[in-house]
DNA sequence: ATTGAAAGGCTTCTTAC
DNA sequence: GTAAGAAGCCTTTCAAT
């Protein structure tokens, strides 16, 4: 399904999708409408979801990334699905999981500082009801990259346990 | 230095950054020229620091995501400059955070699976000395974005807190 | 079927006002 | 900020393989 020159493909284009297509194609031994097309079924498949820019975060001054760990008493499906829709309504969360283990969910949400934090928790807690939650902070982000790991991609053949 | 045109401009950017300049100006109610003026500005700033493709981590292989808690005796700078290193060669961590509190360092990785998990676990640990080491897996990803809230963008002048 | 070259149409970028 | 033009890229067509 996936073969390595659109291995090589996806790896240009999460790391910069303003390549034009005929360099892409120079860059993987293509010509540009081979490489155009192969481009286009990958985002018809929903291999590529979107292009977006990405933003500096100190920019928009969100300069705290803070971990949330939720741990509920609530179990059934309803609940969660409730749950979800308040979550997603701030836009502060930028990641959210149900976890395997003792933590039930974790959010991670990024405001400008500590009071900013303190502020959205309140109107976190006021929205929905929650039995026990912890809060760690990100002092310095040393990684934080869109781009996926391709080296387990199952390419057609050959399982090549090869770098990115 | 950030006006409230140039907020609708990353709302929109960082939702989908194949829209037309144009369209965009269109929508944020400037013509074409001074909305590219914008961006270009906004991209030599570093407010916009990069355009890529995001891919859809079921595509490539990578389903399970994990959270890795590390504490250790290490506190210098020295030793985390070379455990950075470390760790950014390993594509399988998208995230890597200095913490506040217990836990020093929290690492998000992305792998196929348990097993592929437990590969990635020995290499980690073949590369560097920690002490204690604890491991949460996502079972559900409810929500994952690379668009941060705008809503705490310093505009000149009126400080509206405003939604997104 | 798949490729690559070439042509049309749209976007980006530049310049002049 | 507007308008218009130049350059470049995307997208399609078509002939050739």
């Amino acid at each position: 399904m996936i073969d390595r020159i659109d291995r090589r493909i996806l790896s240009i284009l999460q790391e910069d999708s303003t390549v034009p297509v005929a360099e892409i194609g120079r860059r993987v031994g293509l010509s540009t409408t081979p490489c155009w097309r192969r481009i286009q079924k990958l985002e018809e498949e929903g291999v590529i979801k979107r292009r977006v820019a990405i933003l500096d975060a100190r920019s928009v001054n969100v300069k705290v990334a803070a971990f949330i760990s939720i741990t509920t008493s609530q179990h059934n499906a309803d609940w969660l699905a409730k749950f979800a829709d308040v979550i997603r309504e701030f836009p502060e969360v930028v990641e959210f999981y149900r976890m395997a283990g003792k933590v039930d969910y974790l959010l991670k949400v990024v405001v400008p500082d500590i009071e900013a934090y303190d502020a959205f928790y309140k109107r976190l807690i006021s929205k929905i009801d929650i039995s026990d939650v912890s809060t760690t902070f990100a002092m310095e982000e040393i990684k934080n990259t869109s781009q996926l790991p391709l080296n387990y991609v199952v390419t057609e053949k050959t399982r090549e346990p090869a770098k990115e």
